[in-house]
DNA sequence: TGTAATGTTTACCAAACGGTCAAATTATTG
DNA sequence: CAATAATTTGACCGTTTGGTAAACATTACA
C-alpha cells in the first residue's frame, strides 16, 4: 500500500523522475497559456498523457505543481544575469546580456509568460525569492554597472532601472507576442522580428550609454 | 415584468448608467488582479456592492463585462500615442510620450494590468482591435518617426521597435510592480521610483536617439 | 519467485462557479 | 394615484474543478 506520495524512501525512483519531468513540461505548457487559476489539473494531466489521480500521486496539489515549476524556471531564468561579468568590456557585456535575454524570449516564451503571469498576480509563490536571491543578484550586478559609470566607461545612469528596462524590452517580445505580431502585420511578423529587435535595442543602449563628450 | 435586460427602451436609464459604471469599476479592480478566468462574478458583485443576479441584469455574462471593460480601457489607453505630434520637436515629443506613459503606469496600474493579462492569454477579445485600429495608429506614428530619422532629426532606428520598447519599459512599472518593489527594497521602492525611472528612460532615449556625429 | 513497495485507475465527493427563474420591490409616468 | 416598466432578491440548477478512497496493476529486490 503506497499511502505516502512518492516520498517514503527518500530516494527518487526512475519512474518518479520521468513522470515528474513529464508533468512539469505539461504544466509549463498549460500554466503559461492560462495562468494559475485558468489552468486545470485535468488539462495538465491530459497534456502529460496521464490520469488526474495519477498526476496527483506525484504532486499533491495544483499549487505544488506550480511552485515546483516556477522554482525551476526562475533558476534558469536568471542565468544570463549571473553571467554578467564585472571584468569584461562594459559595452560588450551589456550587448551580450541583451542578446541572451532576447534569445530566451525567442526560445523559451512559455517560461517568460509563466513568470509574467505569476508576477502580474502579485507573485504570491515567489515573493521570498524576489526579495531575497533575486534582489541580491541584482544588487550585485548593479554595483558592477555603477563602478563602470564611475570609472567613466559608460554614461552615468541608474543601474537598477537599466536592468529593469532590459528585462522589460526583451521579455516584451515573449509576453506581448500577440500584440507585437498584430502591430507588425503578417509581412513583418516573421522570425526576423527578433533580429530587428536585437538591432534596435543594441543601438538604443549603445547610444544611450555611451559617454556624450569623450 | 422586465424580461429584457435593460435594453427594451433603447434609451438608458439613469440607474443603468450609474450601475454599469459601478460594475465596470469593480470589474476593473477584480479582473486586473486575478485575470479573466481567475475573477469570479461573485467577487465583482461583492466589490460593486450588489447581488450577483442584479449584476447579471446589467451584463448578461462574465465575458460581456470583460469585453465592455477592456474596450473602454483600450480607448483611453492609446490616448498618449494619439497625441504624438508630427509637427513637434522630435526629442520633446518622444520625451513627453515617455512621461505620459509612465504617468499612466503610475496612476492607472489596474488598467495596465488588465491589458497585460488580456494580451498574455492571447488577446482573444481584442484581436481585431489590435490588428485594426491599433496597428493603424502605430503605422501612422511609425511613419512620423521614420520621417524624423530621414530628415536627420534623430538617429536612424526601427520606429516599431522604438514604440514597443517605450511600451515595454513604461508599462513594466505597473505590470511588474511587485518585482520592481522587491528588487528596489523598502528604502528605494517609494513613489520616487517613477521619477527615477523617468530620469533614466529620458536619458536612455535621448542618448540613444541623438545623432552620433552632428 | 514471492512479496512488499510503488504506481495506476475507476468511481466518487464537496465546493465553487456561471448563470437562470419567478417573485418581490422600487421608479417612472400618464 | 394607478399602472406599467425597471430593478432587486433569494432560491435554485447544471457543470466544472480540486481533490480523495480504495481497489487493482506493476515494478524492484531479497
Amino acid at each position: 500500500m503506497a499511502i505516502p506520495r512518492a516520498a517514503k524512501t527518500q530516494r527518487r525512483t526512475r519512474i518518479q523522475e520521468e513522470k515528474e519531468e513529464l508533468i512539469l513540461e505539461a504544466a509549463l505548457e498549460v500554466f503559461s497559456q492560462n495562468g494559475f487559476k485558468g489552468a486545470t489539473i485535468d488539462q495538465i494531466a491530459d497534456v502529460a498523457g496521464m490520469s488526474k489521480p495519477n498526476l496527483l500521486y506525484y504532486f499533491r496539489t495544483k499549487e505544488a505543481i506550480h511552485k515546483a515549476l516556477i522554482q525551476r524556471v526562475l533558476d534558469t531564468w536568471l542565468d544570463p544575469l549571473r553571467e554578467f561579468n564585472a571584468d569584461g568590456n562594459p559595452e560588450a557585456e551589456i550587448r551580450s546580456y541583451i542578446r541572451r535575454k532576447l534569445e530566451m524570449a525567442r526560445d523559451y516564451p512559455r517560461e517568460s509568460r509563466l513568470f509574467a503571469n505569476e508576477v502580474l498576480r502579485g507573485a504570491p509563490l515567489i515573493e521570498d525569492e524576489l526579495k531575497g536571491p533575486l534582489k541580491q543578484l541584482v544588487d550585485e550586478k548593479a554595483e558592477v554597472i555603477r563602478s563602470w559609470a564611475k570609472a567613466g566607461k559608460i554614461a552615468k545612469c541608474d543601474p537598477y532601472h537599466l536592468i529593469f528596462s532590459i528585462w522589460a524590452t526583451t521579455q516584451h517580445y515573449a509576453d506581448f507576442d500577440v500584440q507585437v505580431r498584430a502591430v507588425l502585420g503578417q509581412e513583418k511578423a516573421g522570425e526576423g522580428r527578433f533580429e530587428d529587435a536585437a538591432r534596435f535595442l543594441e543601438g538604443l543602449y549603445m547610444g544611450g550609454l555611451s559617454i556624450p563628450n569623450k
